[in-house]
DNA sequence: AATTTCATCAACCGCCAGGGA
DNA sequence: CTCCCTGGCGGTTGATGAAAT
């Protein structure tokens, strides 16, 4: 039949699956075995016939995210480590809300997992413009501490590295911190001057994705948070500093993989090398340098 | 002990991009 | 060039169990 004539024949976007006839909700064991038999025999060819050739009542999709989610053989199982934590964190801050890229750079983790995790644990853990966690009252399992948040450990692993030592003065923890989100849009959009009046809005400085600590100089007021978020309350004056500082940091980091990358040489190792490896991928294709 | 509230996470849904005919 | 199919993605839902009242 031509594909004309299948357009005749059924008007509209085909339905994925017969919904009458294919099983919803949660899968059984014995499902799960049928469909991992046939993937190890046979592969899982189309999705879209594969329930039928399987011998399943299932949507091709649901087999297919069932497969990709929890059955294929190189998932990992278990509670995510800190160091998992602390790279979807440096991921986050780079990449936003895109798991399958977060994902890609987590053997053996999926999507939709980080994405669960995230939404479930972590998400609660960045303060939001009132200085304020966004959660409801922890649970007794969860040690949330405004204190110290998770990207302390890393702050700790870097000063560790003694590439950036801080300066124990910068280490009191911010007070007002705006939304991560929100100043990568603003950052991500080239546009400086709304980041700038949030600035002064609030007299908060920033909450600026970077892999490390940036030591910068301060006037008396500053206090600074570094991490996968740098973040600080201050004057207009030690913001734009701090700024210049972050600036100038993301620029020295991505000339030293440049360099790296022309001697062949680059292999990331760590979590902080993947994140500037990261650099690279930034949204826009590399345009925020401009910024820098 | 019973009921309600909350947190977690597996699964679903709709949309989109890429590739092939 | 257009159309369609497929796989992939991110947002959302709902079932379930744990914790609180």
């Amino acid at each position: 039949m031509s594909k004309r004539g299948r357009k005749e024949e059924k008007m509209g976007r085909a339905p994925c699956c017969n919904k009458g006839e294919v099983k919803k909700g949660s899968w059984t064991p014995e499902e799960d075995k049928i469909l991992v038999d046939y993937i190890t025999k046979n592969g899982h060819g189309t999705w879209r016939s594969f329930p039928k050739l399987a011998g399943l009542r299932r949507c091709g999709k649901s087999c297919r995210l069932r497969w990709t989610n929890y059955l294929r053989p190189d998932i990992k199982r278990g509670a995510f480590s800190s160091e998992e934590e602390q790279t979807i964190f440096q991921l986050h801050s780079l990449h936003g809300n895109k798991w399958a890229a977060i994902a890609s750079r987590l053997p053996g983790r999926t999507d939709n997992e980080i994405k669960n995790f995230w939404n479930s644990h972590l998400r609660k853990r960045i303060p939001n413009k009132n200085g304020t966690l966004q959660t409801n009252p922890p649970s007794k399992s969860t040690d949330i501490k405004f204190t110290l948040p998770p990207w302390e450990n890393i702050r700790k692993e870097a000063e560790a590295e003694t590439r950036l030592p801080m300066d124990p003065m910068l280490l009191s923890p911010a007070t007002g911190i705006s939304d991560g989100n929100n100043f990568l849009h603003e950052w991500g959009s080239g546009d400086e001057e709304p980041f700038q009046k949030h600035m002064d809005r609030d007299k908060v400085a920033c909450l600026i994705p970077t892999p490390r600590p940036i030591k910068f100089e301060s006037d008396s007021v500053v206090t600074v948070q570094a991490g996968p978020y740098f973040a600080g309350t201050s004057t207009s004056e030690s913001c734009d500093q701090g700024i210049k500082e972050h600036r100038r940091f993301f620029k020295e980091e991505a000339e030293e993989i440049t360099n790296a990358e022309s001697q062949n040489s680059y292999e990331p190792e760590n979590a902080s090398d993947i994140t500037l490896d990261l650099l690279l991928d930034f949204p826009n294709d590399g345009e925020y340098l401009q910024y820098v």
